[in-house]
DNA sequence: GTAACATGTTAGTTTAAACTAAAATGTCAT
DNA sequence: ATGACATTTTAGTTTAAACTAACATGTTAC
């Protein structure tokens, strides 16, 4: 529980869970949907997010789905939240992230060989 | 109200929201009974809960009162805090550390003068 | 098997929070 | 006024979170 409230302290986070509330998505769709980030740091906060029990995913072809568990024991916070993204302006900017992350993928940082 | 979830989720700032949740003190009461950090940083945290409207003061002599508002506005996390600091271990922790508090100040930093 | 894709993990860096030590402010009593 | 007390603020340090870049793992299609 303390680990839940100090997950959702973190705006990233918020914007995450945010992203799949209702509809579950894949590590890549989220990521897409941030383009100020790098896919590693996403990764790395759906794991804190999973810690937190607020999140699970399983495995779907070579995609990984991310959907939120738990709404139940988020209890309180569950309508706060809520509430927030059901906002107007939360919600247009939340179609214009989708439309992009629909439109196509981002280029990651070159690799290099090892 | 994110000001508010953010202030929620330093254990320290949940420490200091629980020793003031039923009754109002001072600073110098708080700090006392957190004898592992100093005074300074204290008074910075009762800062942050205080911006983050869940604290206020009012000066009463030297001292300065502390005491939690916003409780309603704390609606759904409120059952949760009481209930968590309802339980019997944290109870008997607090009253270690007032009795604590209540037998006398601890050495500060030593001053230099300018 | 290999190639391309999707995600995960690691090591090192950047950024921000929390803290200490000291000085500054403010209050009460004398 | 001074001196003792109570709190606040500042500057600098320590600690931890968040991030990047690269490498590693795992899956699908060939």
């Amino acid at each position: 529980m303390l680990l839940m409230l100090a997950a959702l302290a973190s705006p990233r986070r918020r914007e995450i869970l945010r992203l799949i509330w209702r509809q579950p998505r894949s590590a890549g769709e989220i990521h897409r949907a941030m383009p100020d980030v790098t896919f590693g740091a996403v990764s790395l906060q759906l794991g804190v997010l999973a810690d937190a029990g607020l999140v699970e995913s399983r495995a779907e072809g070579r995609s990984r789905i991310y959907r939120v568990c738990n709404k139940r024991a988020l209890g309180p916070l569950r309508q706060w939240l809520e509430r927030m993204w059901d906002d107007q302006l939360w919600n247009l900017k939340l179609a214009a992230e989708l439309e992009e992350a629909r439109r196509g993928p981002k280029p990651q940082p070159i690799k290099k060989r090892k």
